[in-house]
RNA sequence: GGGAGCUUAGCUCAGCUGGUUCAGAGCAUCUGCCUUACAAGCAGAGGGUCACAGGUUCGAACCCUGUAGCUCCCA
């Protein structure tokens, strides 16, 4: 006997490890259509979070429902190597080895990059498999593997010849725990709580002073000027003097600039062109000299002078310490002001000007108008479209993305220096490049020559994605490229937007010449019960791996989709699961119950024949349903669908009207029809609960050696037949109907086994189709029908549909029990009067359309009729 | 500061181009049931002035204007 609690961790890795062995994941080209999803590669470093498990468990449900329509499904898995974060993993495991980074050569460095990267590397995917993912694993891809690293090169050097890839000296955000620059997007700004300094600059040779506000006074010592408003009324006789730069002594002047905000502070800005964009511009306006005091760690640097060495916020105590001291602090005042951190260390960002390489965005666009074009015009479709508009909006303000990186893990840029520092060359090889040199040096040797240290950003790999995985660089016109490119579905959070989905179309257009993708999904971002994002340092995220464990793989991923309505935030509560869990036990005993059953030779019974035929045709109905959900990308909606179609309509309603007497068996029609239902249920719901679906797939049926679910064809799209919608219409009445007497039931307290008898007036306006005797067996009546002048004894009267019905229960009803019946009344009644006010409005009946006209009538003589039927009833009861 | 979006039941959300009893679903709640598939369950029930104020219309959760509150993105 069956146990009568699933248990799926001891099903899912067996059956995980039988798709794996046979392969089912596995897609090659051949003539079918092709449906391709490439993974957003997850980092190297990473874990599975709650965010990889709804991201994951949406590309599964997409990707194995295609599967099994026919498809040919190809989901493809990698990470990507993450050069920051997996460089600190590296230099963390060097010191453990008592190895620093700087003692060892670049070549080494990488060599423990790649131990660190096979050893840890996976784990993640691994991970995925827990969760099901059926992706095809021997396309397995990472962005530091030689063909992606080729196509990296080459798309830089390409971009470089047109002129799209160029190096300059700019402000940039620095991250100097990484010691790198980061690209705009990798720095996130939020507000935080500042001390605002109030600081006297003395005026030269004189008593008189300024008074500057700043947050960053240990920036005071690159300070080149004070800058005031021109149209500040309170400066003005002081635009041109001098002033004292406490700590260094530097005389600087007072200059004019519009940037500078009236309201803000004193009004007075001290600039600091080294150390703040907006003073740099102001710098360039007036010519000022550049005064970079801090080091690349964030120290302060011999050019500081003062406080060499210290870290810049440990500068800024001793800053404010010794301004005090000396007199020159006048106040602190409290603010909050926005602070950019960088997003892999959470240091906070220095400005900082540096040489480095950018890409051209204006110029790329400008080349490439479909990227912003075909997003708008819906050619690639984003779900939902709202996202449109952040998209657009983005393109419109974009800014030059930063690709250098001052690091060692990751593709070495392919420029080339002589011994001056000069750009000579940008190419793959020495060789290319000494003979670029010596064109215009033929003197120049080869040792002569010297590579960019810097490495490229990891996201300018993953932008190549999906091409780079089909090896569409390598060889533009292989096999894989050119049946699984374009590729279908892209899933992702928004906050990717800018890093992939918008960059991966760049480089769609700009080397294939064609979309990535057809649609973008985008996710909601997984929160905690209080709205709070859920993350490490808030230690609000449970880990995916354990729930998986509480609540199998299944229960999780049905928790995650119940609540996830595409790109609203999810709030994750473990409940969920539990209800996901829930479902799967009752998919077990539904399966108990089926599997119990002994067959007898005897003919179908008639209920039994019309129980298969409805819910033949809700199945279609459903089906149909799904699809167009699907369709959408309405995915929870889908799920919701299939478990009411599956818990209400399949357990609640179509078993309870087949189910054969305690220990009787039942007839082989029913019991064929039931399996067949109960498995085709299961392949709609495999896509979101593969290990049970299989499970139960296996166990309803007698299967081969090398079948299984996941191969097998989805339920087929069939268009509902006259009858099978007058059936439905039919079913919904005799459920109205039932339910009514089990209310009524229940409050004359009957017990289950007690059989009552109802009658029904009205004898030739009702029918009840096929489902008279479902009726019966569902609400346990001995007799159902007309009612004549035999019956006797003490019975409740209730109203379905305006039709009125006695169920004789054997006691006396009291008066509180007429209540329902009154509100009733009074509700038809206000009703009614509404319905009547609007067709006896002129203007109504002038404009409305006809069917409309024809509803608001038929309204009223339901109605009426209801009316009546109250009534009626409501008089027996006194009698 | 610029842009986008949201506000419907206790919670999370559906509600497409105004008109089917349109005010819905799931969860939660309440009541009664240890009925031999399932208490991780069964059967029933209650619950909302659709943020607020105006307007358009025969008719508004839906369209328009304003107000309040919230969220996100960008600077």
């Amino acid at each position: 006997m069956m146990d009568s609690k699933y248990t799926p961790q001891d099903k899912e890795d067996k059956w995980y490890k039988y798709w794996m062995d046979n392969k089912f994941f596995r897609s090659v080209p051949d003539e079918r259509e092709p449906y391709t999803i490439v993974i957003p590669p997850p980092n190297v470093t990473g874990v599975l979070h709650m965010g990889h498990m709804l991201n994951n468990t949406i590309q599964d449900i997409l990707i194995r429902k295609a599967r099994m329509q026919g498809k040919n499904a190809c989901w493809v898995p990698g990470t990507d190597h993450a050069s920051i974060a997996t460089e600190a993993k590296v230099v963390q495991m060097l010191r453990e080895r008592g190895i620093k980074k700087a003692d060892i050569s670049r070549e080494e460095f990488l060599k423990y990059a790649f131990e660190w990267k096979d050893k840890y590397g996976g784990i993640i995917l691994e991970q995925l498999k827990k969760l099901g993912a059926s992706c095809d694993w021997d396309r397995t891809r990472f962005t530091m593997e030689d063909s992606l690293s080729d196509a990296v090169l080459d798309s830089f050097i390409d971009l470089y010849n047109q002129g799209l890839v160029y190096r300059d000296l700019k402000m940039i955000n620095w991250d100097p725990e990484a010691k790198t620059v980061l690209s705009n997007e990798e720095v996130l700004h939020s507000e935080e709580n500042s001390k605002l300094y109030y600081i006297k600059y003395m005026l030269k040779d004189s008593d008189a002073f300024l008074t500057v506000a700043t947050v960053r006074p240990e920036t005071i010592m690159g300070d080149v000027a004070i800058a005031v408003n021109p149209k500040d009324e309170r400066y003005q006789a002081l635009i041109g003097k001098t002033v004292i730069v406490p700590f260094v002594n530097r005389e600087v002047n007072i200059i004019a600039d519009d940037y500078v905000d009236l309201e803000f502070g004193t009004g007075c800005l001290k600039v600091t062109p080294a150390h703040d964009v907006n003073d740099y511009e102001i710098g360039k306006r007036h010519n000022l000299e550049v005064i970079d005091c801090f080091n690349e760690d964030g120290t302060i640097s011999e050019a500081g002078i003062c406080f060499v060495g210290l870290d810049r916020f440990k500068a800024r105590k001793e800053a404010v310490k010794e301004l005090e001291e000396k007199g020159l602090l006048v106040k602190t005042e409290d603010i909050q002001n926005k602070v950019g951190r960088s997003e892999r260390t959470n240091a906070v960002i220095e400005p900082r000007l540096s040489l480095q390489w950018f890409v051209d965005m204006k110029k790329f666009f400008a080349k490439n108008p479909q990227v912003l074009d075909d997003v708008m015009n819906d050619d690639i479709k984003f779900y939902p479209s709202k996202f449109k508009n952040s998209y657009k909006n983005w393109i419109d303000n974009i800014r030059d993305w930063c690709i250098s990186r001052q690091l060692w893990w990751g593709q070495r840029i392919p420029a080339w220096y002589d011994e001056k520092g000069t750009l000579v060359a940008v190419c793959k090889t020495r060789e290319e490049a000494l003979a670029k040199a010596k064109v215009a040096n033929p003197s120049i040797t080869a040792e002569q020559l010297r590579q960019e240290d810097d490495v490229l950003d990891t996201w300018f790999s993953s932008w190549l994605w999906p091409i780079s995985v089909f090896d569409g660089f390598k060889d533009k016109d292989n096999a894989d490229i050119k049946y699984y490119y374009p590729t279908n579905d892209l899933v992702t959070a928004p906050e990717i937007m800018f890093f992939w989905v918008m960059r991966m179309i760049m480089a769609g257009y700009e080397w294939r010449g064609e979309k990535p993708f057809k649609n973008v999904y985008y996710t909601g971002i997984v929160r905690d019960k209080l709205r709070r994002k859920m993350s490490k340092s808030l230690g609000n995220s449970p880990n995916p791996l354990d729930l998986i464990a509480q609540y199998g793989a299944d229960g999780v991923r049905m928790g995650m989709m119940l609540c996830s309505p595409a790109g609203n935030d999810i709030l994750f509560d473990e409940k969920q699961c539990e209800q996901g869990r829930n479902f799967s036990n009752k998919l077990w005993n539904a399966l108990r119950l089926i599997k119990g059953w002994e067959t007898s030779e005897a003919a179908q019974p008639k209920v039994n024949a019309v129980a298969g035929q409805w819910f033949e045709a809700r199945f279609n109905q459903t089906v149909i349903d799904i699809e167009n959900c699907f369709a959408d990308f309405r995915i929870s909606e889908a799920l919701m669908t299939l478990y009411k179609l599956i818990w209400d309509d399949f357990c609640s309603w179509y078993l309870e009207m087949i189910k054969p007497e305690y220990q009787q068996p039942i007839d082989q029609t029913t019991l064929n029809q039931s399996i067949d239902f109960f498995e085709r249920l299961m392949q709609l719901l495999h896509p979101f609960m593969p290990f049970i679906t299989e499970e139960i797939w296996h166990t309803v049926r007698e299967r081969g050696d090398k079948e299984s679910i996941c191969i097998s064809s989805y339920p087929a799209l069939k268009p509902l037949t006259p009858a099978q919608e007058q059936l439905i219409e039919e079913s919904q009445l005799a459920f109205e109907i039932v339910t009514a007497i089990r209310e009524i039931r229940a409050k004359a307290q009957k017990k289950n086994h007690e059989m009552v008898d109802c009658f029904y007036k009205s004898e030739g306006q009702i029918t009840f189709g096929l489902f008279s005797d479902t009726i019966a067996k569902l609400a346990k009546l001995n007799a159902f029908g007309a009612l004549t002048d035999s019956q006797s004894g003490f019975s409740r009267s209730m109203v379905v549909r305006g039709y009125e019905f006695l169920v004789f229960t054997g006691e006396v009803e009291k008066a509180q029990d007429n209540e329902q019946l009154l509100k009733d009344l009074e509700y038809t009644k206000g009703f009614l009067e509404s319905v009547e006010k609007k067709l006896a409005n002129e203007k109504f009946v002038a404009n409305a359309k006809p069917d409309v006209l024809a509803n608001e009538q038929k309204k009223r003589d339901d109605a009426i009729a209801k009316i009546k039927a109250i009534s009626e009833s409501l008089g027996n009861i006194k009698e």
